[in-house]
DNA sequence: TATCGAGCGTACCGTACGGTACGGTACTGG
DNA sequence: CCAGTACCGTACCGTACGGTACGCTCGATA
């Protein structure tokens, strides 16, 4: 079934990137990637895309450039899925700093223990290995730096209101997500089954911020 | 060069394991494996292997089976370095707590951080994507698992001691990690340089232990 | 010295996979 | 109705790599 709209089908040029806004086509091929990515790692060819999302791979190629533009498309993709929310942070008190920490945490946890979050980060760790196309850079920036690029306004937030004192905000961001995410990420990586339920994903969130306010609050946050 | 001494020489029967203990011929031959990993993780074929370590392919083949025999070979082989200390826990007072918990935090950094430790991790979480002969649950059982049967017995003596305050002591631990790796691992295994100096380490440990005793300590520590 | 075997170097095989070429088809615009 | 084009399906190519086979050397033992 061919897109029965004129869309604008962009093709990659000698050395370029890969269109920064898919197409719906394109969008199809790229959940495609993200599929068989997670139901089985590393049966991720080319041949497989091909024939999963029902396309050519001449198509594949024509649209990403090579292997690596596909797996670089996928990345942002599935980032520019996960960037959501982020409203802008007025007038804090305790008990919404304590909220907005605690939506931070809940949705950080369910990312990284999401299994496409986990077969993504395993491609890019293992691509981090061998130089070249660094999708380790862009999942960090799209993650882990995302994350603390929203998270560091409302801590400032709260340092303003009087609830909270740090010197660094890097640092105390820092603090957080390894109260956050303890040894989850790597466990999970390396193959641990540890699936954490709905339940549990707040109950961890409500401690990591308990234990968050108790090193870093001031007063009674 | 032969191995002049008669050396137990030990091959791997269809379905067996690596042997337990490596000769030292084989260990020459997995710390070219490591080496080889380190410099570039995806250089690690098996020619590259037998070039590296002056052996023939068929060598390598008769003493560890197969490619994943190999790296789970060279897995356990650096397992069985890292592995060190961990004296019995007499008599605890607060500043042999606290000391022993920068020591596991400085060790455990220090490893993370390593050059090699990163390139086994990036091999094990890539290979955990794909099914079979789990390096990664080696790695966890040796790694994160390991510092985790030798920081719980200190935290429980501290316990014991009226120094510290915990009804879990694998959440106190995996608070802990936390505290002490927080984003670090991550980032190095997905390519970020950020290379900590030995001085800059025990920073960091003397941070996360303060702050673990901040949550978890009882009276002063 | 003759025999044996561990192991090195190299050549070789099969296959899987990245990447390319090509014919056929359906839609689009003139 | 015809040319153009976007794209599917498939066949194809080259190569890299896991794994095997074989000849040769060297040290050990009798």
């Amino acid at each position: 079934m061919r897109s029965s709209l004129a869309e604008r089908q962009e093709t990659v040029e000698a050395g370029a990137e890969a269109p920064a806004t898919p197409s719906v086509r394109q969008q199809a091929v790229l959940d495609a990637v993200l599929a068989l990515m997670v139901e089985d790692g590393d049966q991720l060819t080319m041949d497989a895309v091909a024939r999963r999302a029902s396309c050519s791979k001449e198509t594949l190629y024509k649209w990403f450039g090579d292997r690596d533009g596909l797996l670089t498309a996928t990345v942002r993709w599935q980032a520019s899925r996960v960037h959501a929310g982020g409203a802008a942070v007025q007038a804090l008190d305790g008990a919404t700093l304590r909220e907005h920490l605690q939506d931070f945490a809940v949705s950080w946890l369910t990312v990284i223990t999401s299994r496409t979050s986990v077969a993504l980060n395993r491609i890019a760790v293992a691509h981090a290995g061998s130089r070249k196309s660094n999708l380790g850079g862009i999942v960090l920036a799209n993650g882990r730096f995302a994350i603390g690029e929203r998270v560091k306004p409302v801590l400032e937030a709260g340092r303003d209101a009087g609830l909270l004192a740090f010197a660094d905000s890097e640092a105390a961001f820092r603090t957080f997500f390894g109260l956050v995410g303890r040894d989850i990420q790597i466990r999970l990586l390396l193959g641990e089954a540890l699936d954490l339920g709905e339940d549990e994903i707040r109950r961890d969130a409500d401690r990591a911020v308990e234990q968050f306010l108790a090193l870093y609050g001031r007063a009674k946050a």
